[in-house]
DNA sequence: AATGAATGAGTGTTCATTCAT
DNA sequence: TATGAATGAACACTCATTCAT
C-alpha cells in the first residue's frame, strides 16, 4: 500500500529528525544527517518532503501529535484534579521520551524567537494546552475537589509556566532539577491546588 | 589608553552581537554581521576574539553581567520581601532590555541543550539565581514578613520555576502574555509568599 | 490502435516540452515539469523518450516539421514572387505561432553554439530553407518579376539573414521591432527584389 | 593599489567566464570552472563578485565594453561611408574576438528571451547600435556618398537586422558563411548604400 | 592594529536517471 | 504500461578561518 508506505517513511524521516533535533539543535541537524541515520539516501528526505522547512515543521507536528496522542490516553478516564494530576505527568519531563520532546520544544521556542513571525503555530499549541488545563480545573471547582476561590484560567496559566519553567531549568540542571524532584513538583501542586494556594 | 580601547572594543562588539543573538539566534549570528554593524572591518572582531565560540561565550558573559549589575542595584538597599520582589522585576521580562536578555538566555539554553557538557557555565548561574532568591526568602521569614512554614529553598527554585516559564511563554505568545499580566504575577508571587502559599 | 496513441503521446510531450522551451530555455525544462503540464506521471515521459537529449531533438523536430508544414500549405499554390512572399510570411515572426517557433529555434542556436559538432541538423535545416528560396527566385526570374542581375543564391541567403536578424532584434526589443515594422518587411523586400536590389 | 588588483581580478574572471560561456553557454558556466580557468579557488571567485547573475551581468558589460572601445577606436577617424564600412567590419564576425562576442551576445539574447524583463539591458545596446548606424548613414548623406533618398534610420535598422542574421547563421553553418563571405556582405552592403538600395 | 583577499568545508536544492512494484 | 521511490552527482551559496599586506 504505497500512501501508508509514504506515510511511514514520513513518520521514519520525522521521528528520526526528531531524534537529531533534541540532540543536536535545528541548526545543526542536516538532510544528509538525517538520510544517513535512517539509512537511505539524501535524495529519499527531499523526496518525500518539500524542502528543509517542511522537514521541519512536520517533526515538530509529529513530536506534538504524539505527546498530545499520550496526553489524551492518560487524561481519558480522568476528571477533575486527577485529570490534572495526570495532564502534569505527561507534561512535566518525567520519561525520556518527554524530556526528548522539551529539548526539541526549546529550540523550536529559541527558533520562534528568532523568526517571530510564529509560522510554526506555537501560540496555538500554548493555547490548547492552557483550555485543557483549564477545564480540568473547572472540573475539579465543580467537583468540589478544588476551592471555587481558584481562578481556573490563572492556575491553568501557572501551571503553563511551571511546566515551562520546571523543563527548562532541568535542561540546564539534570542533576539538580532530578527525576525525584520533578515528581514531587507534581504532588506539591496538585496539594496546592486543592488548598486553594494557585 | 589601549587596554581599556580594548575593552572597550571587546564591549562594543559582545554588545552588538548580543543585539543580533536576541533577534535572529546564536547560529545565524555572522562575524560579518557583526562587523558590519559595528561600522568596523571584519579583521577586527577576530583580532579581539579567539574565534566564534568566544564571541559567543563572551556575548553570553557581557549580558549576563549587566543583568547581574542591574540586579545588584536594585537590590541593594532593600532586604526581605522588598528584595524578593524587586529581584523578580529585574528577573522577568518587563523591559526592553530585559525581553532582550530573555530572548538571548533562551537561545543559549537550546545550545546548552545541543552541547551537554554546559562549557557555558549555564547551572552555575542558575544556581547564583537560586542563592540569591533564597537569602532573601531566608530575610523575609527573619523579618517576619514570611511564614516559617515557608522552605526557602523551595520558595527559591518556584520563582526560578516561575520566571522561566513566564518569560518562554511570553516569548511564545507576547500578546496574551503581555506586560500587565507580567506585572501582576510579581504581585501575585509576593502575596502568596507573605501568605505563605508557596 | 496503440502506435497512434504512443504517436499522439509523443507529439503532445513535444508540443508541451516546445511551449516551456520558448518561455524558458532548453536548461531550464525538466522532465518534471514536461510531466506536469502534460498532466501524465514523470515516468511516461522517461518511458517514449531515451533520455532528456532525445526529449529536446524531438521537441526541435516537432517545432520544425510544424512550421515546413505550414509552409508548404502556404506555399503550394503559389510561385515566383507571390511564393517568396508567403515563405516570408511564414517565416518571419508575424503569428503567435512563429514567434514561439523563433524562441525555440535561438534557444536550440544557442545549444548548437556550445555543441559544436551539430547533432541537431540545424545547418541542414538552414540549407533546406536557402534552397527553397532560391528556387522561388529563379522561378520569379524566369517568370520576369525580378530582374536576371539577381544572384538567387545570393538573395536567399540574404533572405535567410534578414529573417534570422529582424527575429532576433525582435526578441530582444518586441515593442520596438512591432508587427507592423515586422510586417513592413516583408513588402519591402518583395519590391527590393522586383527592383533588383538584392 | 588594491582597486586595480581588485580591478584586474574582476577583469580576468570576466574575460575567463566570456570565453566558457562563449564555448559552453550561459546555463553550463559554473563558478567551479571559473576558479579552475582562473587558477584561483572557488571563494575566490565568490569574493569578488555578489553571486552567479552579477558574474553574469558583468561579463556581458565586459564583453560589451570591450567591443564598444574596439568600434570607437576604429571608427574614430572615419566618417560617413567609411565609417559604416569600419562599424560594419567591427560589428560582423569577421576576427576570433568577434566570433567570440556573437556567441557571448547569442547565449545572452537565449537567456533575455527565458527572462522577458530584459534586466541585463539588451535592448539599450541595441538601441545604441542602431543610433551610431543613423548618424553614419545621416552622415554620409550630407557628404552626398549616399543618396537622399535612403531613410538613415530604415537603414540602421536594416544593418542590424544584416549582423545579428549573419552571425547567427554563420554559427549555425560556419563553414558555409565562411570569412570571405562575411567580408563580401561588407561590400555589397557599402555598394547597396552608395547605390540607394537600402 | 587593521584590512580584506583567499581558502575550502559544509549546506540546501535540483535533477536526470534507474528500478521495483 | 505506468507510477513514483530511490539514488547520487552537480550546483550556488554561506561562512569561519587563515594569511599576506
Amino acid at each position: 500500500m504505497p500512501s501508508a508506505y509514504k506515510h511511514n517513511r514520513q513518520e521514519l524521516i520525522a521521528q528520526t529528525a526528531a531524534a537529531i533535533i533534541a540532540e543536536s539543535g535545528l541548526e545543526r541537524v542536516t538532510i544528509r544527517e538525517i538520510a544517513a541515520q535512517c539509512g537511505v539516501s539524501k535524495g529519499v528526505v527531499e523526496h518525500h518532503f518539500a524542502d528543509k522547512d517542511d522537514i521541519l515543521r512536520k517533526t515538530l507536528d509529529w513530536v506534538n501529535q504524539r505527546f498530545i496522542a499520550r496526553e489524551q490516553r492518560l487524561t481519558a478516564k480522568r476528571t477533575g484534579l486527577e485529570a490534572v494530576r495526570a495532564r502534569l505527568r505527561c507534561l512535566l519531563p518525567l520519561t525520556t521520551e518527554s524530556v526528548m520532546e522539551w529539548k526539541v520544544r526549546l529550540h523550536f521556542w529559541s527558533f520562534a524567537v528568532a523568526n517571530a513571525d510564529d509560522q510554526i503555530g506555537m501560540s496555538v499549541r500554548l493555547a490548547g494546552a492552557r483550555e485543557r488545563f483549564r477545564t480540568d480545573v473547572e472540573q475539579a471547582i465543580a467537583l468540589g475537589e478544588v476551592p471555587a476561590t481558584v481562578d481556573p484560567l490563572l492556575a491553568a496559566n501557572m501551571m503553563l509556566h511551571l511546566t515551562a519553567g520546571v523543563a527548562c531549568n532541568m535542561l540546564v540542571d539534570s542533576s539538580y532539577y532530578n527525576k525525584a524532584y520533578r515528581t514531587r513538583i507534581v504532588d506539591k501542586t496538585i496539594e496546592d491546588l486543592r488548598r486553594g494556594f494557585i
